[in-house]
DNA sequence: CAGTGGGATGTGAACGTGCACAATGGCACG
DNA sequence: CGTGCCATTGTGCACGTTCACATCCCACTG
């Protein structure tokens, strides 16, 4: 493997001027640099990043802290930041937490310092995530993905808020009024979100809403708390927090003799990529994973350089309407 | 920033000592041992990697080569990677590949060898990315995970053949004769694979095999597919190459008025975790991507340290019978 | 023509670690 | 008591890069 001294002599230059060409340092005679250029290429010059990283102090390497399941939402963004990153410059490294107890948190993210990672983006869903990353007075940047409150947290992900009420304003529209809520588990910032927005329709339509029940977001859950509401059957309209619950729900519905949307409609989160394959098709709200993971990147990348933030405009949530939904009792009441 | 010299004062040995404590070196009186972990926790010293990369030539990094869209099975054997290998005391870098052009792998061989990978995993189920990765010699170990043929794709992907075998026979053993499949992308290696057990599976059962359709994994070209099978009409089951397609097929035969399983029976592949909750929940083979990711991790690193690869006896696939599948006109025939 | 400024290039040190080798000390053995 | 061995510890250097500073040269100015 050849080092910078091996083309420096090639090149007949001494090895500090190497080192400007590969950092693209203005003062280097264009003469001097395409021979210098040359005498790369020829020894398949490659930068040692470690003896760069030695001196500089920077491995330009980005740790991901992730809490999720390989869910479809973490995962886009994931890519997204990945890819945002690379391009940028920096490397990325990723490490999934266990579980989400103070001690696991504490322990990966000494792990990522240890990995001397430049920043920190969080990709963990859980409020306690953010709180104990909060907590830490951790000496790196972090940016957590969703964020509970503060300022960030609005040009990240206050389109939940948005979204969650977007999508029980549709049920409304259609002319419901008895719509429960099936939401994420209470320790997850969106749920706190989407059951937020649908709080806030239900009132804003002088609708009293139902106490709202906790799911874990897993299509096992969904599938218990559709045998249990089609028992209660008090309701025309399910918002549900993730359209995986949503799969489940209508699977419960079935199996009660429930069908969807004829006598319960169902509108949830996320539009998955099989929500408008599954039988009925989804009415859903749309997000842009990806949009959130490059926010969350430029965030980092300005914390880490310095410099103030860029003003991000919130993402806005759209409605997929699909087959899930209609109006009460369309098939009963002719 | 406190380096390994400032905790050889305070502990009084010399740096070396230190090196050996955080190293395990086996001749360190336990006194002093002791004396040194003291004055590495007083002063919160964490080695720096890249002095160590520097001197060792290794940064102890692991790279993830990825030309997966966020599917299930990629995610999850990766998180599984990602694990074994920091307990392995490596860390994980991934890079997506936009597409998977011979230029693009190239490109992302190149980034990553410049980021001192000391090996190499390509996720990348597309056969020509093995053929690409096969034909460059590179100067790092590389595992791809599917393999097209040769020593480790017996270990690490054989199953599939014998899961396909497994749900194509369970068709026939219904009583199921007319039995299509619907196949993945000519150019991914689990496509063939697939293909391969169906194939072997009608022809020990003296049955002439359909010309298989070729799909995209999308739920989207299951729907087409399920549109286009219906007017054929001249099948009574389909052996579906992924779950997600297997979904949109359902969509497809359902808007054209046929019922799963009462007039065609559906098996696929994969087992995604809203598999057993949509309708009908699927019959489909159910594969351990977490244990195929560990998998390949072992042999990266055994191919790293040099070390003979330990021999892996192949995972074995399980079909999950529910409710997407059936005897034949089960209901037209009594 | 001398003086000055700045672009282009070179020199030497430093970053924090592991390795090779040297040095020290204690113990067993004859 | 001398010898040799081994466990334990220390010394100096090398890894490949960037940084601070020095040097050189050329063009421009008055």
């Amino acid at each position: 493997m050849s080092s910078i001294r091996d083309v420096a002599r090639l090149a007949g230059v001494s090895h500090q001027t190497v080192s400007r060409v590969i950092n693209e340092h203005p003062s280097v005679r264009e003469g001097t640099r395409q021979r210098v250029l040359d005498a790369i290429a020829q020894l398949d010059y490659r930068p040692n990043v470690a003896a760069r990283a030695l001196v500089t102090n920077s491995l330009n390497l980005i740790g991901v802290l992730s809490a999720t399941t390989g869910e479809f939402g973490a995962t886009s963004s994931l890519t997204a930041i990945e890819e945002a990153a690379r391009a940028a410059g920096y490397s990325v490294t990723t490490l999934n937490l266990p579980d989400v107890s103070a001690d696991s948190i504490h322990a990966a993210v000494r792990q990522l310092q240890n990995e001397r990672v430049d920043g920190l983006i969080a990709l963990a869903p859980q409020a306690r995530v953010s709180h104990v990353l909060a907590g830490m007075r951790a000496d790196i940047p972090i940016v957590t993905l969703q964020t509970a409150s503060g300022a960030t947290a609005e040009t990240l992900s206050a389109d939940q808020v948005a979204g969650a009420r977007l999508a029980t304003e549709h049920l409304i529209s259609l002319g419901h009024r008895d719509v429960v809520h099936l939401a994420g588990p209470q320790d997850w910032v969106e749920a706190e979100s989407r059951m937020q927005g649908y709080l806030d329709a239900m009132l804003d339509a002088d609708i009293s809403p139902f106490p709202p029940v906790r799911g874990d977001w897993t299509a096992d859950f969904g599938h218990t708390a559709g045998v249990e509401l089609a028992h209660r059957g008090d309701m025309t309209a399910v918002f549900v927090a993730n359209d995986v619950m949503a799969i489940g729900l209508i699977h419960g519905f079935r199996d009660m003799g429930l069908e969807v949307p004829r006598d319960v409609s169902v509108v949830s989160f996320d539009d998955i990529p099989v929500a408008a394959h599954v039988t009925p098709a989804l009415t859903t709200v749309h997000q842009d994973f990806q949009a959130l993971g490059r926010r969350a990147l430029l965030l980092l990348l300005a914390e880490i350089r310095g410099e103030t933030p860029p003003v991000l405009e919130p993402a806005h949530p759209r409605l997929i309407v699909r087959d899930s939904t209609a109006t009460p009792h369309t098939v009963t009441q002719p």
